[in-house]
DNA sequence: GAGGAGAGTTAGGGAACCCTAATCACACCG
DNA sequence: CGGTGTGATTAGGGTTCCCTAACTCTCCTC
C-alpha cells in the first residue's frame, strides 16, 4: 500500500506511465523504454511485475489501475515539490533541479513531504508549471507554442519531456522562457519554426520540437 | 574519485569503517556486520571489493586508506549535515532525523551541499554533536557519562551507535538528554546504573550501556 | 502478395547485492 | 591437550535490476 514498499525503479516505471499519459504520449512499451532510457526487453519483464501487482493493466495500451495511479501520484507530487524545494529553498538554478528530484523523489517520507508542503506553503506546481498531484490546481485553457496565433499569451508549463534535457533547459532559461513570461509570435517558416518575442524585449527562434512541449494561455500564471 | 561512481552499499560500508573508528570500537568484519545489519559473509566479500578499489587495508584489522578516508568523509559529512537540515529547516522531531538521513547522505549532491552549508551557517556538528568532517570543530576532552564524578558536566556527544535506536533516542529526548544538557551524578550503582539530574530538574535513571556511549565536557557546548 | 517498420517477447547472460551452511584458524581455559 | 567461542572464508543460491540477439506479429505500402 505505502509507496516504499515498491522498489524505486518499480516507482519509476510506474511515475512514466503517469507521465506519458499526462504529456498526451501513447502509453506504450516503446514509449516507456525511450523515456526512462532502458530496452525494450526491460519494459516488458516490468509490465509482466507491475501487472502481477496490480499496479497496472497491459493489452496494447497501459493503463494504471486506481492502486497504480495513487503510487504514480505520490511519486510524482514528490518529484515536483522537491523541485519547488530544491529551487526556492536551496536557490538551486532552475536548469539543475529536474535531475536532482529525480533522485529526490524516492527519499522523501511522509514527514518530509509534509514538512516541505507547509515550508513552502502548499505550492500547486513544479517550477516548470507542472501541476503538483493532489494540490488542487486548476489547469487553464493551454494551446502549445506550436499553434501560437496573433495574440500574446503567457508560458504556463513546460513538458517534463523537455526538462530531461539540460541543454535545451539552459537555452530557456537565457531566452526567458520560464513560467509567466509573455510570448509574441513575431514569425513562422513552413516546418514549424517560431520567431517569438519575450517578454516584449527579445526575440528567440524556437523549432517545432520545442514549440510543440511549451503550453501558453492568456491567464497570468 | 567522486562519491556517486560508488554504490550507495559500497559508501554505506566505507562510512560504517569510518564510524566504528571514531567510536573507539575494533574494526573488524565482525563488527562491521552488527554495525551495518547483514552477514558476515557479505562483509568478507564488500572488504574484498574495497580492498581492491584501494579504499581500506586488511589484514585482521581495517583500515581506510586517504583514498577510502576522503570517501568516508564526504558520506558522514553529508549524513551529519542531512540531520541537521532536517532538524532546523524542516523541523522534523530530532528522533526521526538519523533514520532519514541514512538515505538522505547517498543522494546529496555538491551543489546541495554547499547550499545547505551555507543555509545553516556552516555548522560543526550533527544536532547529537557529533563533528561534521572537515567543518573544523574542535572537540573539547569528552567524559564518558559512566566515569561522571562529583563535577556537574555538560552533555556534548550522543554516540552513533545510539543514534540507531529510536526507543533509546526517545528517552533520551523525553529525559532532556540533548547537547547542552548539564548532567549531575546523583547516586551509582554497583553493575554501573546511573541516576543523574538532569538541567538541576528531574532525576533519571541511566543503564550502563547509555552512560558509556554519552560524552560530557567541563565547556558550554 | 512480399517487404519492411514498429512493437513486443523469449532466451541467455551479467552485475551487485543479499543469504545459509559448512569449514578453517585461532586463542583461551580447564 | 581437547573443547569452546570468535572471526573469516568458501560454496552454493536467490533477487532485482540491466543488456543483446533473435524471434514473432501486425500493419502498411509498393
Amino acid at each position: 500500500m505505502d509507496a516504499s514498499s515498491y522498489t524505486a525503479t518499480l516507482r519509476e516505471y510506474v511515475a512514466a506511465v503517469y507521465e506519458l499519459g499526462e504529456e498526451g504520449l501513447p502509453v506504450i512499451q516503446a514509449r516507456m523504454a525511450e523515456w526512462l532510457g532502458v530496452s525494450r526487453p526491460s519494459v516488458s519483464e516490468m509490465i509482466k511485475r507491475m501487472d502481477a501487482d496490480g499496479l497496472v493493466t497491459s493489452d496494447g495500451e497501459i493503463k494504471l489501475t486506481s492502486k497504480g495511479r495513487h503510487l504514480a501520484e505520490v511519486v510524482v507530487r514528490r518529484h515536483r515539490l522537491a523541485e519547488r524545494f530544491l529551487s526556492e529553498e536551496l536557490g538551486l538554478p532552475w536548469v539543475k533541479v529536474h535531475a536532482e528530484a529525480e533522485v529526490w523523489e524516492h527519499i522523501i517520507s511522509d514527514d518530509v513531504e509534509q514538512a516541505m508542503l507547509a515550508k513552502l506553503g502548499k505550492p500547486t506546481t513544479c517550477p516548470h508549471g507542472n501541476p503538483i498531484p493532489g494540490a488542487g490546481y486548476r489547469q487553464p485553457n493551454l494551446t502549445r507554442m506550436a499553434q501560437l496565433g496573433r495574440d500574446s499569451l503567457v508560458l504556463h508549463r513546460i513538458s517534463e519531456e523537455l526538462e530531461l534535457d539540460s541543454e535545451i533547459m539552459g537555452f530557456l532559461d537565457d531566452a526567458g522562457l520560464r513560467p509567466g513570461a509573455e510570448v509574441e509570435l513575431i514569425a513562422k517558416t513552413p516546418d514549424g519554426t517560431l520567431t517569438v518575442k519575450v517578454n516584449r524585449a527579445d526575440q528567440v527562434g524556437i523549432g517545432s520540437f520545442i514549440a510543440e512541449r511549451l503550453f501558453l494561455a492568456s491567464t497570468p500564471v
